[in-house]
DNA sequence: ATCCGGTGTG
DNA sequence: CACACAGGAT
């Protein structure tokens, strides 16, 4: 099992966590469409010519221009000698193929580069005969070194981050009042240059009548004040009328509501629901992980350029057990040390 | 790409 | 005092 060396350890024991779907998150366009098709984990498509020259790899994929992306649906090998092996993989979720590759249902690419968690858990060199296996999934180099570093330092030096992070919101609360409040901290405190705001606790009844945008204005230091107070009344309304009074408990509902990005959805299904999803990227994690060179373009070595093309090549090897914790560690390292301009690397220890 | 509206920084 | 800034919407 050759590729099992490309793995981390800590990925793949049979944990269930590796069936999430990573890839939901960057659909917020295409979501519904996707929806209604992709409860595929059953059948992986049955139809098509099998040809039976080779072995035989069949790939059903979904195109996203956009993102250049390609997106796995179901897929099966086929041994053909035999005619009696056949194989079945589960979904593959997230695979990304080089931009030279084409794919068509008929002959699929010679060359495709896969780095999907479960990609390279579940197939074998004998599986993807045909296929080159092409710079596989790899780990930054001592990554688990950096990141002791950076906790080790964070531990000398309180970050702003520590005192104000919104997963205190409504800690006394029952459960569903709880995670409103997250919900509604976390759409105040964003965009506020992590400042703290004066405890904000506001009941969802009294939300729709009062005058937010004065209150925001005045009394807490709220940034974008008028959009965010019609923003809340929105939402406020919607998690009465829609969720009974608490708040959607998927990532595809939450990016629904005004006012909620993949940053703060992530980051309120993480605190609020303790579900983790993805990782809660904002820009110093952004930053962090392409000084750090943790991240890449797809296929490439350039920077990413956007905070959710860094979560989606962050989530490619981070271990899942780092995905909620490496948003306030390297938050605090930004706050403190690895600043936007002028970073402290004369103190930082991981340079 | 630009705006939003106040705050931190130089 | 000018200007950069953060996350989402457009």
């Amino acid at each position: 099992m050759p590729l099992s060396l490309l793995r981390s350890t800590a990925l793949l024991p049979s944990t269930p966590l590796g069936i999430q779907t990573i890839s939901s998150a960057k659909m917020r366009r295409t979501r519904s469409s996707l929806n209604q098709e992709t409860p595929s984990q059953k059948n992986p498509g049955c139809d098509g010519s099998g040809r039976s020259s080779v072995p035989e790899l069949r790939v059903f994929i979904r195109k996203k221009r956009v993102k250049k992306t390609v997106e796995v649906i179901a897929k099966e090998v086929k041994e053909e000698s035999s005619g009696k092996k056949l194989v079945k993989l589960p979904e593959i979720e997230d695979f990304s193929y080089s931009k030279e590759a084409t794919h068509s249902q008929s002959t699929p690419s010679k060359s495709v580069r896969l780095t999907g968690e479960k990609a390279l858990s579940q197939l074998t060199q004998t599986e993807i005969k045909g296929f080159s296996l092409s710079d596989p999934l790899q780990p930054p180099l001592d990554w688990e070194k950096v990141l002791e570093g950076i906790r080790k330092m964070r531990s000398a030096e309180d970050a702003p981050v520590d005192s104000m992070g919104c997963e205190k919101a409504g800690s006394s609360l029952p459960a569903k009042e709880r995670r409103f409040a997250v919900l509604v901290s976390s759409l105040l405190s964003s965009q506020t240059k992590d400042q703290e705001l004066s405890s904000v606790s506001f009941k969802m009844a009294c939300l729709l009548q009062m005058p937010l945008t004065q209150q925001m204005k005045k009394q807490s230091k709220v940034g974008f004040y008028t959009r965010k107070a019609s923003n809340l009344k929105k939402v406020a309304k919607i998690c009465l009328s829609k969720y009974s009074g608490d708040i959607p408990s998927s990532l595809e509902e939450l990016l629904l509501l005004p006012g909620i990005g993949p940053k703060m959805a992530h980051l309120v299904m993480n605190v609020a629901w303790e579900n983790v999803q993805g990782i809660c990227v904002d820009t110093h994690v952004h930053r962090i992980s392409n000084r750090l060179g943790w991240v890449s373009r797809p296929g490439t070595k350039q920077k990413t350029r956007s905070p959710e093309e860094t979560r989606e090549s962050l989530q490619l090897w981070l271990p899942k057990e780092e995905w909620v914790p490496i948003n306030p560690l390297l938050v605090g390292f930004g706050q403190t040390i690895c600043t936007p301009l002028r970073p402290r690397c004369a103190i930082c220890t991981v340079k």
